[in-house]
DNA sequence: CCGTATCCCTCCGGATACTG
DNA sequence: CAGTATCCGGAGGGATACGG
């Protein structure tokens, strides 16, 4: 559409809103760091809950972006990993958190302008 | 919490949360390539509804990625157009776009695969 | 032409409890 | 330890109608 290919768009749209959820970003620089288990994950990231950790890992899972090793032992132990498209992914992931991490305070600082003349009328 | 500073990461899921939601990234492309009026905006998206594009238009001049100007005209004329920083976002932007679509047809790909494998079992 | 207001419905996502 | 099942409140977002 944007690129005279509505194709190429949707494809975008599919890849930043799996991004741009709640939890995917967080997780998938966790990985980046190395293979993890379902409780470490939990834990590091200290404010999700087993059933979205669970689907985010899912979601991910689905579109190849990270692996899931069953260890049949007992207790059971699963590992999660970055495969290597996720790993690419991680680079213009990164670029966007760069570019965020530099630029919040023009952000914020447009908000509270925005907000207090939405205030003033 | 990811870089031993839990602001960074608010400050990225923010930003991702915004360029994550359905429309924003194709209203910041298409004002990438010059101001643009409402309706124009409503017409070549072509499938949003006039309360989304406005909330999605509300909320990227909030952030200050854009610009609103009226114009006082008899029928009124507004017209949209990227801010610095709205222009300054399109390059990260722009760079996970590009890599969404080099690389859709390995996610697609890995998505059959998974998906098969689940009705397998 | 450019919105705001309202209704309504879907799905996200949290809390909790249970299984292998 | 790792996950599934269920319930539920609330945000996201479409359709429609109305206002300046």
């Amino acid at each position: 559409m944007i690129h005279g290919n509505s194709a190429d768009c949707r494809a975008v749209s599919g890849i930043l809103a799996r991004v741009g959820d709640k939890w995917t970003v967080l997780v998938v620089e966790l990985l980046g760091k190395g293979p993890m288990r379902f409780n470490e994950l939990r834990r590091m990231i200290g404010g999700i809950s087993q059933k979205m950790l669970t689907a985010t890992l899912r979601g991910l899972e689905r579109d190849g972006f990270v692996t899931r090793t069953v260890y049949p032992t007992i207790p059971p132990r699963v590992d999660y990993e970055l495969t290597d498209l996720g790993r690419e992914l991680l680079v213009p992931v990164h670029a966007l958190g760069d570019w965020a991490r530099v630029n919040i305070g023009r952000v914020e600082a447009a908000r509270a302008r925005f907000d207090s003349s939405q205030k003033a009328a």
